[in-house]
RNA sequence: GCGCCGAUCGCAUAGUGGCAAUUGCAGCGGGCUGUAAACUCGCCGACCUAUGGUCUACGGGGGUUCGAGUCCCUCUCGGCGCACCA
């Protein structure tokens, strides 16, 4: 395939959703050379699923790709077993191999998705790093110095408060950076909590007398609650595997100030289009309007522009209209039982505590005769039931 | 090895010997509507014969006390400092 070299589609890859380009110059000339780069991108098999966080970066990757440039995606499942200090207070807990290949089994299939996965380039990095010779790391960890490492990232933060630091935590951007050397990358991309690691790419590269990787890290995408980045053990997360529903739903379910970021980082929608919805929104536009758009144009993303119809059309009819949805659950009750004991069993309630809580609350309704349950004691009757806003379960007593 | 500090409900935090225990985040529910947003009010250990009652809970074990998250002893784990060694 040969390599595309036009200026726009390079300062599209170049600017949008991009917080930093290392060295921006060096980046474009590059681009423009026609040479085939070879652009990295590494993910730690900490969790079992990939987010929509994750497609920022993967989403770059396939950038690069369709100018025709090799993606390197390197599976960490090595250094998912130190796990990454970045942002954290506290040390990490360091995986078992167990969890890993757990965590690893869909990761290709997840990022799949969005890459053109034959033609990348997919790597383990304990291919390399298991192998490394003591005497190696030795040496390695030699050209890194420590006054760097303390030097005002995160590390430098928990050793002004004092705080505990383990040795093998400085290995960690080494690994990462050494990653680099052996997959021999032109550009590494990132989120940009990644940066001081992708540098420490850069660094030992230099000091090793390679042509040193350039870097592109993306902002951080905020998770659903608006604040917080989006990060599967917050919960605050969409993940690639999410149903065309539930994924609609959740896009529904950002904060307002948002949207426009996940416009820039999450879809391919034009920035052009993007400027005019964001001027319409500045305009008192209603802000969930821009988020239906958001909405279908992310799931069509990843499950087709059908699915995103139709997740569409159960969420405003589940939502907006308050229609029953379809495809409640149903279960069949025994004569007596409790209607306590069957959501119970069913985990729609967590205790009868809280099944408590809900009839104070007014939070059950039996919607064919549009009755509030008031009975703690309420035997369960035929009918479909409402509990909160989309928790919703079908009974057929016999 | 010595010394100091710490361990509380998912996370983070408060806690004069009367505590099912503060506050923030997260979560849940009601209201409102623009939606699973924002806002607002409320809830947020379990169980029951249920405007009350019982049980279980502040790292483990023991003790003092009418009563212990709070005091004492001990163990475990963690952090920091010092010493030792190089």
């Amino acid at each position: 395939m040969k390599i595309n070299t036009d200026p726009k589609i390079i300062d599209e890859i170049l600017t949008r959703g991009v917080e930093n380009a290392i060295v921006l110059e060096s980046l474009r000339a590059k681009l423009l050379s026609g040479k085939r780069l070879r652009v990295k991108f590494g993910i730690d098999p900490t969790s079992s699923d990939l987010h929509i966080g994750h497609g920022v970066a993967l989403r770059k990757l396939r950038a690069f790709q369709d100018l025709g440039h090799t993606a390197v995606l390197i599976i960490g499942d090595f250094t998912a077993m130190i796990g990454d200090p970045t942002g954290k207070s506290k040390t990490r807990p360091i995986l078992s191999e167990k969890d890993i290949k757990i965590n690893m089994k869909d990761y290709i299939k997840q990022a799949s998705l969005i890459l053109d996965i034959k033609k990348v380039e997919v790597v383990y990095n304990s291919k390399w790093l298991k192998k490394l010779p003591f005497s190696e790391i030795y040496r390695l960890s030699g050209l890194i110095s420590v006054n760097q490492m303390l030097q005002g990232n995160y590390f430098g933060n928990r050793f002004k408060e004092g705080q505990h630091i383990s040795m093998h935590e400085f290995f960690y951007p080494l690994m990462q950076a050494y990653d680099s050397v052996e997959v021999k990358a032109d550009i590494e991309i990132g989120g940009s909590d990644q940066l001081f690691n992708i540098l420490t790419g850069r660094n030992l590269m230099e000091k090793l007398k390679l042509e040193p990787q350039d870097i592109m890290t993306f902002s951080i995408l905020e998770g659903t609650g608006g604040k917080e980045k989006m990060s599967k053990s917050l919960g605050n997360y969409i993940s690639l595997k999410d149903d065309p529903s539930s994924m609609f739903g959740k896009v529904m379910s950002i904060n307002d100030s948002l949207i426009i970021k996940y416009f820039t980082l999450c879809t391919n929608k034009k920035i052009i289009e993007i400027e005019e919805i964001e001027k319409k929104l500045n305009d008192g536009e209603n802000p969930r309007n821009a988020k239906v758009v958001l909405a279908e144009e992310i799931v069509s993303l990843y499950h087709g522009i059908n699915s995103a119809k139709k997740a569409k059309e159960h969420f405003e009819a589940t939502f907006s209209k308050k229609e029953i949805p379809e495809n409640i659950p149903e279960v069949t009750a025994l004569a007596n039982e409790l209607l306590s004991e069957i959501l119970l069993k069913q985990n729609i309630i967590s205790s009868k505590s809280d099944f408590a809580r809900l009839i104070k609350e007014g939070a059950v309704t039996e919607l064919e005769g549009g009755r509030k349950i008031t009975d703690l004691k309420e035997s369960a009757k035929s009918g479909t039931y409402k509990i909160g806003k989309h928790r919703f379960i079908k009974i057929v007593a016999r």
